[in-house]
DNA sequence: AGTATTTCTGACTTTGTAATCAGAAACTAA
DNA sequence: TTAGTTTCTGATTACAAAGTCAGAAATACT
């Protein structure tokens, strides 16, 4: 008995949507993509799992909806390079650096998928490069060329410039629990975040040692 | 019919457990330990997949195994160092550097597991700490601090230099997918190789910019 | 009011994967 | 040869997770 009885209500709001994807952005950038399961998700945003397959078709696209909340992140650090148009490449190059770094710490998001990701390769992995980190990525590596081609930088790959940049941001949040495990340190709060940036910039683009000359 | 007739035989040699172990540190680096499945490190290794559970009680027991092959990387890598023990940190420093990008290219699996449990946390993580990385993860700080101390590098947190080559070391492997999917170009070879490690040792110990006083 | 539409859910199906187990084949020792 | 041990396997179980669906509840429309 008692069997066709409380079928549960509805209607939680047009924000329901939202709240998933939100929810959905929240594990999959601390999980990855295979080990966030949608019960995880319904259960963080306060919805059944059938409701999120109604909203979503299926986890792929729930994956590209949370995803593409990262959009607006990505725009703001386009508005902020242009005003540096003018200057000169290393100092575009420079900026275009800091911010990266300071975007990566302010949404940790975009560099664990980006890391997570970037490590898996496959369909994911392409549809990040076609509409989040694609053009980012081309932009810095022209700024490289275009600073090494005026002088002011030593002759290298740009690509690997990026790949070093990307690690760098991405591998300190990322391997925080690694750092707390060997060194007992949390690496993941503001003043680590300082450091980092301060160690990255100073490194690739001025050198750590206090006389470069000393050693070859 | 033909129901109890052919029972697959057995006896593939005392060789197949190496065999597994082998194929599991394929997989295992090259997906992660929970996209690498039991099927697959069977087939690769050539039994059934109830034979991986005859020779190793489970999945993370596998692993371990796995893993432990590792160890011989990593003693190499020790006994090379200990021959400069004489010299002054910030050599002994740039000698572990070099040392550390290149087992990582050499043995490319080292870097990608350490990224993958790395990120992950949990007890995976904590066992390579305690078995592979710990003890070389706390020797390169404790260098980076002498060098340091001795007045030979700015100051700066020593367990930053750590986490920055680490996923140098690892970014470079790992992100080969997204560089081939944003630039088209395939990091993973000989020649990007040398211009990673020249890149690194040159921007973490000297300096990227041609005149350093140009840009503060 | 009644009817249609939208939003949501519990219960179910399907699929992928780790782990178990009884027993076959090969090897060893008497 | 025969009895015992080791190595290996197909078949099965157990379980977790994605995805489906009929229908309930709220809202909108007439």
């Amino acid at each position: 008995m008692a069997k066709v009885l409380a079928q549960a209500p509805a209607r939680k709001g047009p924000q329901t949507a939202i709240r998933i994807r939100e929810a959905a952005l929240e594990l999959f950038s601390r999980l990855g993509f295979e080990r966030a399961n949608m019960a995880q998700i319904a259960a963080e945003a306060g919805v059944s799992q059938a409701t999120l397959h109604y909203h979503f078709e299926d986890k792929f696209q729930l994956w590209r909806a949370a995803m593409l909340q990262l959009r607006a992140v990505i725009g703001e650090e386009e508005r902020l390079l242009e005003a540096a148009m003018d200057s000169p490449p290393e100092v575009q190059l420079r900026m275009a650096m800091r911010l990266f770094l300071q975007i990566s710490w302010r949404h940790p998001a975009l560099g664990r998928i980006v890391a997570l990701e970037g490590m898996a390769g496959g369909e994911r992995l392409e549809w990040l490069d076609a509409h989040l980190i694609g053009p980012r990525n081309r932009r810095l590596a022209e700024l490289a060329k275009a600073a090494i081609d005026s002088g002011a930088l030593k002759p290298f790959p740009a690509e690997m410039l990026i790949i070093t940049l990307q690690s760098a941001a991405a591998g300190v949040i990322n391997l925080a629990p690694m750092m707390k495990t060997s060194f007992d340190v949390d690496v993941s709060q503001a003043p680590a975040r300082a450091a980092h940036e301060q160690l990255i910039l100073d490194a690739l683009l001025g050198g750590l040692l206090t006389d470069p000359s000393a050693m070859t």
